[in-house]
DNA sequence: CATAATGGACTGAATGATCACTCCGAAGAG
DNA sequence: CTCTTCGGAGTGATCATTCAGTCCATTATG
């Protein structure tokens, strides 16, 4: 029976992540996500308490699933830019990988929603690629600049390719993923 | 008369920035957009045949006033690099000048209507920074890589900052803004 | 065992709110 | 007075959310 529940929160946690992806929060009626679901519309409302918080919580699941991908491997011994490299290049095989999470942290980050959570993330400082951007610094291996510009300088292009590729303007190949990511090193090194 | 008519259209496309910008599109009802142009409902639907209508024009709107800032400044007689930077950073500081226009055109471009207009978009090609890439490309001071690409590094980051210091994540000194033009430099240059 | 009663997960039609868009009378120009 | 432009209440459509009732697994009763 627990079972089953878990069942059918999965089924909507799964079926409004392709929904949103596809056709945005607003053009996403709970009706048709209870139908991909196969669930009555009511039934989304024993599991969350709102489409917002629907929304909420597919971002914690989200975030939840992104995080391993961006810590695994970190290896505190290796050079700086071995693991600079690593840490952009998972997270962009992972975007790429996986086009309705992509899409859907797109929407999130530039809503209201997205825009409150970022503001109340002072963990954000603790985030592995931050800590080691300052090693890399305090070893003058890479620029003296502000933390948010490295990263910046990092995923700008990481986020703007993938968008590129994943509507379809165009192909990444890996030998172009190797070549962004490249270039991502070249941008931050002294 | 034809004066005023103009006025009122022009009262429309302010407001509808404004509020498009502060609440995205599906949040601006168009009783609010009139309200703030301080017209009637209806006349909106004089001038523009739909919501929808008015998105499309306020984007031409807009891409009229960011072509001009593009291309202004290009000299072919000078070196590769300096046509780049210039580029990039007068983009850059239009962002960072113009809010309300830049938080427009995200939601423009990943709207399905920005999806549609890019994929139309064979014109791309003739932007002038592509020209310019091109020519660094031949005389060997870029990577040789597709010029989506290479559109991809300088541009990301400046969009990816840009968004920071316009939602109020952190401040952008102009000192920092040539830090990150150099960086988008150092991302291409050979 | 068989049968009945109970509780709670589930459903989807009904509700009320919100919007885009229309339409017709009013206001203004000539 | 005619013809154009406005205004904003009204209309119909679309949604998020609710709730009255269904269904079924489990437990109680004989």
């Amino acid at each position: 029976m627990a079972k089953k529940e878990t069942d059918k929160r999965e089924a909507i946690l799964q079926a409004s992540l392709e929904i949103f992806a596809e056709n945005g929060f607003h053009s996403s009626p709970t009706s048709e996500i209870s139908r991909r679901a196969s669930v009555g519309t009511g039934t989304i409302y024993r599991y969350f308490e709102s489409k917002d918080a629907l929304i909420e919580a597919l971002y914690e699941e989200i975030d939840g699933r992104l995080r391993p991908v961006t810590s695994e491997g970190i290896d505190l011994e290796a050079p700086v830019r071995e693991n600079v490299l690593g840490i952009i290049g998972r997270i962009f095989r992972f975007l790429l990988a996986n086009p309705h999470e992509f899409k859907f942290l797109e929407q999130y980050y530039f809503s209201p929603y997205g825009v409150a959570k970022k503001s109340s993330d002072k963990e954000s400082s603790d985030r592995p690629i931050i800590n080691i951007l300052h090693r890399g610094v305090e070893q003058q291996i890479i620029k003296d600049l502000p933390s948010e510009i490295l990263f910046g300088l990092c995923f700008g292009p990481v986020v703007f390719l993938a968008r590129d590729q994943l509507y379809g303007y165009f192909e990444l190949s890996n030998e172009m993923v190797e070549a962004v990511l490249e270039s991502c090193w070249d941008s931050i090194k002294l």
